[in-house]
DNA sequence: CAGTGGTCTAGACCACGGT
DNA sequence: CCGTGGTCTAGACCACTGA
């Protein structure tokens, strides 16, 4: 007998289907059009709906799919880009940074950025919170570590609580000379409270940029900002500003 | 001391495990120590095998973990730091690089690759393929995309192949000016031809590195590189290349 | 070969958003 | 209230690794 034409064809059933899918959105769908919903989808495939969702998360997962409980499954548009590296480094809250002071108080860092700052490990810093909104949605929240010693001025006044007090820390920063800056991109996933900050579920995907700030010889401050990453994409213009369109492609599959 | 009691607790089961299990990780085990299997795991903990799973899942992708099919889950050292964005640009290739050419031909390169190069859809250009090693490790795979129009010399030539011709083509690109470079980072999966050179199942989480290299006042190429997400830290440094050890702390739970 | 993680199934119930 | 996606279960079989 004639051997079957598929000579091993291992894939597997969520990965073809995610290619399919992926195709179908390309041809087939608009921008924020909504799909039919899980249970219809793996019956119309002939899978299990766990084997449907697989391919669903993928999806989602390179920005191509926007879910949300209640409500439905809609076709994401194209990854928004986000500067997030302009040209020669400014301390944050410079004129039109695009961040939005959101609170402060004092608060010890996780170890790591401890260590960055070379406090003592239960030693208390400022936090500032911050919240980065990009076309109308957030899309970034910022946790930003400022230690006692960087702006002196403001261990003894009366603190105003809230947004003005982390405006009076941003203020203070500006002061010091910005000898420069060192950032590291890695993949982490949305603690709760980041998570309610970006309307995304805890355990998100969430591009994790660490700042290091550095001033008087040493580092002044600390900043780690959590993106979403299924709708950002990072920009690091290490030249002129030029903006890019990109299209609905992928750069991986 | 308030009111922060439990007003509602739906907290997911996978959740809470992930939780108890970093802990775990922190105290109890080593680099490198292998985790008793997922089935006893599982029943350890009294859930099913796939919400066990699940929480793995994200301990892989914060980079705690490593799984591999037929030998078992270990506990992942800390994430590596590699070096991409070296202070002012240099051409792919230059010396001491980290990336070693593999092979080069002509291929035609996806649509968003093609509208940042100028090239017609279909239009042919030279595709050079390499790869990065760190630590003995394979942590990324890199395709660069090169217009003919940016390295005339080498039309007419004979063309070795392979590695070989992979150099030639980077060392007509290195003559040329550079006048900057334009970088962009996403979160991806890794398609099956990365996902092999980096030593991962199909659609494991990836960073893809975009960067546009400028010269002549318009852009001479396009590399579009692909990073192991679960070990990787990307760092970009602004300012005089400090190196930085960090912690087995995370920065997102 | 035995043991591991990877895939898949067919159900069930829950939390949430809108009506 | 209903319909949605999110969580969870208890199985089954497959693909791969290493002894």
């Amino acid at each position: 007998m004639g051997t079957t034409q598929l000579e091993t064809v291992p894939e597997p059933k969520y990965w073809h289907l995610k290619t399919v899918l992926s195709e179908a959105l390309d041809s087939e769908f608009a921008v924020g059009e909504i799909l039919p919903n899980e249970r219809d989808l793996a019956a119309r495939f002939g899978v299990a709906r766990a084997t449907l969702r697989q391919a669903l998360e993928q999806l989602e997962l390179e920005g191509r799919l926007q879910r949300r409980r209640g409500v439905g499954t809609t076709v994401a548009p194209p990854r928004m880009g986000v500067a997030v590296g302009s040209a020669q480094g400014t301390w944050p809250g410079a004129v039109g940074d695009a961040w939005q002071p959101a609170d402060c108080g004092p608060a010890v860092p996780p170890a790591d950025v401890a260590r960055m700052l070379e406090t003592l490990p239960e030693e208390q810093v400022h936090r500032v919170r911050r919240t980065r909104v990009s076309h109308g949605q957030p899309v970034a929240a910022e946790l930003l570590y400022v230690p006692t010693s960087s702006v002196p001025e403001l261990t003894g006044i009366d603190a105003p609580s809230g947004a003005a007090r982390a405006r009076a820390v941003l203020r203070e920063l500006a002061g010091l000379g910005l000898e420069g800056q060192d950032r590291a991109v890695e993949l982490g996933s949305a603690r709760a409270d980041d998570a309610k900050a970006l309307d995304r579920l805890p355990g998100a995907p969430v591009l994790v940029v660490t700042t290091r700030f550095f001033a008087e010889g040493r580092t002044a401050a600390v900043s780690v900002a959590t993106y979403r990453a299924d709708t950002c994409r990072l920009t690091f213009g290490d030249s002129g500003g030029v903006e890019i369109h990109h299209g609905p492609e992928r750069h991986a599959s």
